[in-house]
DNA sequence: GGGAATGCGTTTTTT
DNA sequence: ACGCATTCCC
């Protein structure tokens, strides 16, 4: 389809527009010029529009670099070019495009010097934020006299929050962490110094990439004029999910212009926990006037009853969303709610299904099991592993958050910095018999000697029982530690020595060196490490791990397990949604406040309308509870107070086929409770 | 007595 | 997988 790139001339006749689009999508694509405001409900085309909008810009002769095509995910960006790539030719691939967080990186590199950073700055991770504000917290000692004071990952929180949602400090300590009142001084005091340190250390964490990012279009007219003078076309996908600090970056950049588009849906908002606020999109028009507001209600991919019952679960919101959705499919087949004993006859019916549905040929690739949280699909994990049933994972702990990762990461990074003390108290902790406080004399021991690593293998230091593993440890950083390696030659001596130590720390290593085979492969396409531990950082792989189970001839064929979070934009033929019950989904700690429960009721929204033909909303009639024990369970109010639920769903129960006793009546009862007498008899 | 290991209970969601 | 508390070891 690509043809050799010839110029178009602008009326290129090659893509029908008006054919291919309804009338609200064509209007959205070819508006040029001005602020638009698309509200696209689930399923109704928004990536397409999206497409056809940046081909039917590169054919009205706009050069592609000067389209910006911001989105959620850099995989949304890349699929929607190569999409465009398709439709009209190679120029898309020219189109920039990436997350804010990507998009901040790229920026922010070419103007590091005027905010204070050199462009060789490296991203720190939430676990290397929590890591460094854990230390600050304890060199200030903020923790006297038993006194409580909020552990590292809660001040990062609270710090974060008050970034994203531009709340002050005192008042979200007020909101969420009243014990804390007394402490706003040392809290604001340690925020100071964690500022500082990050600025000392050269490093961004996620939401400094974001401030600063703002800074420069807000405070630096030079910037801000090259900026927008090189993107002149905004596009803005999911800005429902931004935040007031990305729709402030998002307002910069078209500034001058005002050629900007967001496209979302307010009903979909599901990052309220990270800052997102869905009245982005009402005050869009606020803050550009005269904005064009286009609504794309006509949903494509689902059958009517499954949007009966995505438009009643909105029924019941607070506030009422912008549009309805309604379709032109057929189907007839309503949505089941299905009602199993308990978890586990939950993971056995979604099997009998799975296979029952393949045998009808649905292939596995249309098949997803949707959950609230990641941890929800744990036994249904192994009864599929059982099963030699091939799946994914999505969401959930992320296979770079994994400590084999990390600590493959921490090695490397010393390798090319020894100074790196962060770096340094993971890795000596990985040793049996180093502790917090072992570690941190240690490393401070390196970093005194300017990353002489002599004191390793000091006589003191050799003779406790970590001897030999601080010895081996050294002998691996020498040989990773000479100038000029390539990064894949690095790693691969890393891994070689790494796996030799394995076994004495983990249960499971050969599922890690799975894991640690697949961190080989992403590095074959970097040769800087920095650039390596940033993309890692702002695109880490989404899977949990890497496919399980079954023969090599399943490869590419697999099911999708996904929280309802990473599902976002997909969608599936056959959709499984597990554990539909009180505290699970909604879970109970979104129960105390009433934005959070709507948060639910629109993740649940989100979660229905993934499916195309076959909903299944699966509910354990027990689960296990505090104690650890099954109890009864409630189905989830998000469904039980839709109004006419058994016209909209058809309920039904799961009750598996007895198991059947061969034994019984054929005489090898009887045989066999003598053999187990004459057992007992022997062994007492 | 300091520091490490072990065991237990609990588990949002993520750039 | 992680935090937290208790137990164990040097």
């Amino acid at each position: 389809m690509a043809q050799p790139s010839s110029k178009s001339p602008a009326n290129d006749s090659r893509i029908d527009f008006e054919g291919e689009l309804n009338a609200e999508q064509y209007s959205a694509v070819t508006s040029l010029e001005g602020p638009h405001l698309v509200i696209a409900g689930a399923g109704s085309g928004k990536t397409r529009t999206l497409v056809y909008r940046v081909a039917h810009l590169v054919l009205q002769g706009v050069h592609p670099e000067s389209i910006l095509l911001l989105t959620f995910t850099r995989r949304s960006a890349q699929e929607m070019l190569r999409r465009a790539v398709g439709l009209l030719d190679e120029r898309c691939h020219r189109v920039s495009g990436g997350t804010f967080h990507s998009f901040a990186n790229i920026t922010l590199r070419r103007y590091a010097d005027r905010l204070g950073y050199s462009n060789s700055f490296t991203i720190i991770d939430r676990a290397d934020c929590v890591d460094m504000i854990g230390i600050l917290r304890t060199e200030g000692g903020y923790e006297r006299q038993g006194r409580r004071f909020p552990r590292a990952e809660t001040l990062l929180n609270l710090f974060s929050k008050e970034i994203n949602t531009h709340r002050p400090l005192e008042e979200l300590l007020e909101a969420d962490y009243g014990q804390f009142v007394d402490d706003l001084e040392a809290i604001r005091e340690l925020r100071k110094s964690y500022a500082e340190r990050k600025r000392e250390h050269n490093v961004m964490d996620y939401d400094d990439l974001l401030v600063n990012l703002r800074d420069l279009l807000a405070e630096h007219p030079v910037a801000r004029r090259q900026l927008t003078s090189t993107y002149r076309y905004i596009m803005i996908d999911e800005y429902q999910d931004t935040n007031r600090l990305q729709a402030h970056i998002g307002a910069l950049l078209a500034a001058s212009h005002r050629n900007i588009m967001v496209v979302g849906d307010d009903a979909q908002s599901i990052y309220g926990f990270r800052g997102a606020n869905f009245r982005n999109i009402i005050d869009f028009p606020q803050i550009f006037e005269g904005c064009e507001t286009l609504l794309l209600e006509q949903n494509y991919r689902s059958t009517q009853p499954i949007l009966d019952l995505s438009n009643a679960v909105l029924e019941k919101a607070r506030e009422k969303y912008t549009k309805r959705l309604f379709t032109k499919l057929e189907g007839d087949e309503k949505p089941v709610l299905l009602r199993t004993t308990d978890e586990y006859t939950q993971a056995e019916y979604i099997c009998e299904k799975v296979l029952a549905l393949r045998e009808e040929g649905v292939s596995l690739q249309d098949i997803a099991v949707l959950c609230r949280a990641a941890w929800h699909t744990n036994s249904l994990e192994l009864e599929l592993n059982n099963r030699n049933i091939p799946f994914k994972k999505f969401g959930g702990i992320k296979f770079v958050e994994a400590a084999h990762i990390k600590d493959v990461c921490a090695l490397l990074k010393i390798g090319v910095n020894p100074l790196d003390a962060a770096a340094w108290f993971r890795i000596l902790q990985f040793f049996e018999g180093i502790g917090p406080k072992t570690a941190r004399g240690l490393a401070d021991g390196v970093v005194a000697d300017g990353g002489a690593l002599g004191s390793l293998v000091a006589p003191k230091v050799a003779k406790r029982k970590y001897g030999a593993d601080l010895a081996s440890l050294k002998g691996l950083l020498d040989k990773i530690s000479k100038p000029r390696q390539p990064l894949v030659e690095r790693l691969d001596t890393t891994l070689e020595t790494y796996q030799l130590w394995m076994p004495k720390k983990f249960d499971d290593t050969p599922r890690r060196v799975r894991d640690l085979e697949a961190l080989a492969v992403i590095a074959e396409r970097y040769s800087e490490l920095e650039e390596f531990l940033t993309d890692l950082a702002i695109d880490p792989p989404d899977f949990s791990r890497p496919a399980a189970v079954s023969g090599a001839d399943n490869e590419d064929e697999w099911m999708t397990l996904s929280t309802v979070h990473s599902a976002k934009g997909l969608e599936w033929n056959t959709v499984f949604l597990v554990q539909m019950n009180m505290g699970r989904f909604p879970g109970y700690n979104s129960l105390q406040d009433a934005d959070d429960y709507e948060e639910e009721r629109r993740l649940l929204y989100v979660a229905v309308t993934r499916a195309k033909r076959r909903l299944y909303l699966i509910k354990p009639e027990e689960q296990k509870g505090r104690g650890g024990y099954f109890e009864v369970a409630e189905l989830s109010p998000l469904i039980s107070e839709i109004d006419r639920l058994n016209q909209l769903v058809d309920d039904e129960t799961y009750a598996p086929a007895p198991e059947e006793d061969d034994w019984q009546g054929d005489g090898s009862t009887a045989a066999s409770a003598d053999q187990l007498k004459r057992i007992q008899d022997y062994f007492g």
